[in-house]
DNA sequence: CCGAATCCGCAGCGATACTG
DNA sequence: CAGTATCGCTGCGGATTCGG
């Protein structure tokens, strides 16, 4: 919570001036502009986020919005994806009902996975997504080139 | 949609067989089917997922998408953050080519912060996910109950 | 006001072993 | 084949301090 100085000191920010009161920094106004749909706790991008976060729930999506998958299948269809993180990572889908899990009680056990309605338009969202870093992937790439050159040691 | 009697590999499947040779659960057949667009170390995505992926990269290119903004003005705009995380996250999108940064060397200093045209594409793609968001948050809040009320101690 | 530097807890994830 | 349990590492991110 930034409180401020409730000083009405019209004084702004004054220019180039050999200074050395550095205790008097303080912000020169209240400017918290009013718009904050956002900048509240969350304006609702959290929920997605959280299943945006990880690092595999997107490409479990991704790969099931190309059909009903089963578990073997999901692991071959992601090379570096781990048994535990593919269950953790499903499990946490299903939590959020976007994907439906089916265990058919054979002999060796078979379990498919789909995507719910939901996760099918949230899929779509995702793709809208994909589609955008794919088309801007190699600008950013350059950008991170050029400022690594110039930032050496940074980031 | 539901189809089932899915078992209809050749080989190896019984069903439902009292069986304890437990170690010939074996792949069916080499079952990576042929559509790897990806499922490849990254399709593309991992570049964006990754300014996706932490806390507060998506909330500040929202408070950006809205216009320049100076530091403070941002803080004060996402409550929760702290100074370390706002510096480190705008450098990030400014090492991703996605933020500009404009100093004034006034005595109090000044700094703006302004998306890039890459930025604001970025924001409007965000801006849709986010929609898809405030759209299904409840649903997503339901199954997250039903869920938890059914799977106690899960997750 | 803006930012760098340091310390530290904790969640994410991988590797491995075990079960039905 | 599908899933659970346990351990250890790594990096994010929060709190705090210092500096121009």
């Amino acid at each position: 919570m930034t409180h401020l100085s409730p000083r009405n000191s019209p004084a702004r920010p004054r220019v180039l001036k050999t200074v050395t009161d550095v205790n008097s920094w303080a912000l020169p106004t209240t400017q918290t502009d009013e718009h904050g749909p956002c900048g509240d706790d969350d304006c609702g991008i959290r929920d997605v986020q959280d299943r945006l976060g990880d690092r595999w729930s997107v490409l479990v999506i991704v790969e099931l919005a190309k059909g009903t998958r089963r578990f073997g299948a999901l692991k071959a269809a992601i090379p570096g994806i781990s048994q535990r993180m593919l269950t953790v990572t499903t499990k946490r889908l299903i939590r959020d009902g976007m994907v439906e899990r089916t265990v058919y009680p054979t002999i060796p056990p078979q379990t498919d996975y789909r995507l719910t309605p939901m996760g099918e338009s949230f899929a779509r969202a995702v793709a809208d997504l994909a589609d955008w870093s794919r088309w801007h992937k190699e600008a950013v790439a350059v950008a991170r080139l050029r400022f690594d050159l110039d930032h050496p040691g940074e980031l």
